[in-house]
DNA sequence: CTGAAAGCGCTTACAG
DNA sequence: CTGAAAGCGCTTACAG
């Protein structure tokens, strides 16, 4: 039988109250010697304390939720989830909070609303959330403190994302400066705010340097290299090909270098290609890709830091985080114009 | 303020057991007409179930721990991890529970062990822990069932493993039935029992077939691509050089890749490589990594599987699973083979 | 500084 | 089938 706090109390025939108060050195001040009594008996009798209790009683649990609207897929797959969980983690960590991971995600929105609600977590903070799910604000009802990165919260929680038009923007600026006119873009899943930013970012900066924007080079909408893969395929097999590619993710961009390598499409000599998040694939990858890094385990952390602020102060600010592009070996100027 | 079920209670004016029985489905039968009662009303006012009271109550938490010895680096970096944890999560989902994933990791054990035995879980996963390590015996001293998978349990808990023997062997037969008689070993992790165990396989496999063991061709000692890219790029760059390395991981392999790409060592024409996992990464590299495949998904689910059978039945069994050589394009005869 | 007691929100024998 | 009550193991005003 696992000793409690009672038993420590009768023990030394004192109170539970002062044998909470030694424990937790605190809120009220107990004696030196009771207190150093109390603490060698809990060792001596190898209490451990109840978290389950003091959580119900405090009202606090020291654990912050984690939910990814696509868990099962992800977890294994995504490198922007690790990244951002990285950050969750380490911020989590310092902070002395454990990280409750939902097994369910939204593909069954009720289900997961009333897991997240059920108290066992102080706050939760939702990874790349769909755009007019219901689950955001069903939650933020629920009271339950939420912060969000990678995508629209809807003002229903600070969110922490980075600026994807100016992410496109300089991955586009980057191929034309290089002499690159024909850009081709596979796209995010669609639900996805950042998904559907940055392939408007894509078409709208396409335009500005006069370039076409053909239906036919948009390719993809998913995350995943797989996808990513078949199609990067039928695109560069036709003879009228890009000569650039701007990927949603880098994992996206490992599904292009796949169908390059199998088509003998050289990178960058026959197709230059921009990756997108800086993940650690973007070093996997050879040539080492150009990316445009958003700094996920930052964002991760800057929600952690805001969701644990608003536990405290009710109140937090969302943040955009600047992108930048990492220059490496996936891009150079286009066979037309190195040619002359 | 939040409904309870004494606010449903008091709203129908029926006691709180009767609602609890209601609203749980039992264990005790309740009126058919009372039971449609209490759970329209509990939608009126918003009721949700509080999971701290209701584990305090019951003694079960419906989550499992989760833990890695190593968390905060591999939580991002590993894909080892990620498979694993991929298999837990879905399994979990299955039996309906989510996972703790604890942010402190064996770093400092004694915290660790506070935090696992602190009554928010059911059971706890440990991934890969330590030879030697505490921990694992004080968690069951605490009366936490554990499974383990990766490592040894020494006793402890079911632990869930691959035939590392057999992996490196079925690894070198293929390197020596193309013609290889000049292989390196680029080394995992030294406190981790997979990582020892392919070491001594793959050193007593080459004396097997006759070839020599040469010290200065074990390079890494390390789980991770950073580190045995370094001792890639110095091991490769000397004249005398092996034809082919296996490597203890996947990630490990994507530092080899990467090292011979900058020295301009052709892979698999000046160097064969064979992997270890056959993970996400294996796919992600080109020429497509010929890897172990150990069935990591397969492991982490039957740790879950074990687990969930240990609470029940108070049993469970580990179990050791086959692996198997998938070969892809990172391997062929080599060079003074091949040419006359 | 210490103790007696209420309370956190449930579950679950035990009577009826 | 329903209710009154104890109990899960803590925390925390409130008196003293």
């Amino acid at each position: 039988m696992a000793a409690k706090i009672k038993d420590i109390a009768k023990a030394l025939n004192i109170s539970i109250s002062t044998v909470s108060y030694a424990l937790n050195d605190g809120p009220i001040n107990v004696h030196e010697d009771v207190r150093v009594r109390v603490i060698e008996t809990a060792r001596e009798l190898g209490y451990r304390p109840n978290r389950i209790a003091r959580s119900l009683a405090s009202g606090r649990t020291m654990t912050l939720g984690v939910a990814s609207f696509v868990m099962t897929e992800w977890v294994a797959t995504s490198s922007y989830f690790q990244g951002c969980l990285r950050g969750i983690v380490t911020e989590a960590k310092r902070m002395d909070y454990d990280i409750l991971l939902y097994t369910h995600d939204a593909e069954d929105p009720d289900r997961l609303v009333d897991l997240m609600t059920d108290g066992r977590v102080d706050g939760l903070i939702v990874i790349a959330p769909f755009e007019g799910s219901p689950v955001l604000g069903r939650v933020a009802e629920g009271n339950v403190p939420v912060a969000v990165v990678g995508g629209n919260s809807e003002g229903w929680a600070p969110s922490f994302n980075s600026d994807n038009h100016h992410g496109i923007r300089i991955a586009i600026e980057h191929l034309v400066e290089l002499g690159h006119t024909r850009i081709a873009h596979v796209a995010g899943e669609p639900s996805m705010k950042d998904a559907m930013e940055r392939l408007e970012a894509f078409q709208s900066n396409l335009a500005r340097f006069g370039l076409p924007v053909r239906q036919d080079w948009i390719i993809g909408h998913h995350f995943n290299a797989e996808n990513s893969y078949t199609e990067a395929l039928e695109l560069l097999s036709k003879p009228d090909r890009p000569t650039a590619i701007v990927c949603a993710s880098d994992d996206n961009a490992a599904g292009v270098y796949r169908a390059a390598w199998e088509l003998g499409v050289s990178i960058p000599d026959d197709l230059s290609v921009v990756g997108y998040d800086d993940s650690p694939t973007a070093e996997v990858l050879l040539p080492r890709l150009t990316s445009v890094r958003q700094p996920l385990q930052q964002m991760g952390a800057a929600a952690t830091v805001a969701l644990i602020e608003l536990l405290r102060k009710q109140q937090a600010q969302g943040r955009t985080f600047e992108t930048e592009l990492v220059t490496r070996q996936s891009t150079a100027r286009p066979m037309e114009v190195r040619i002359p």
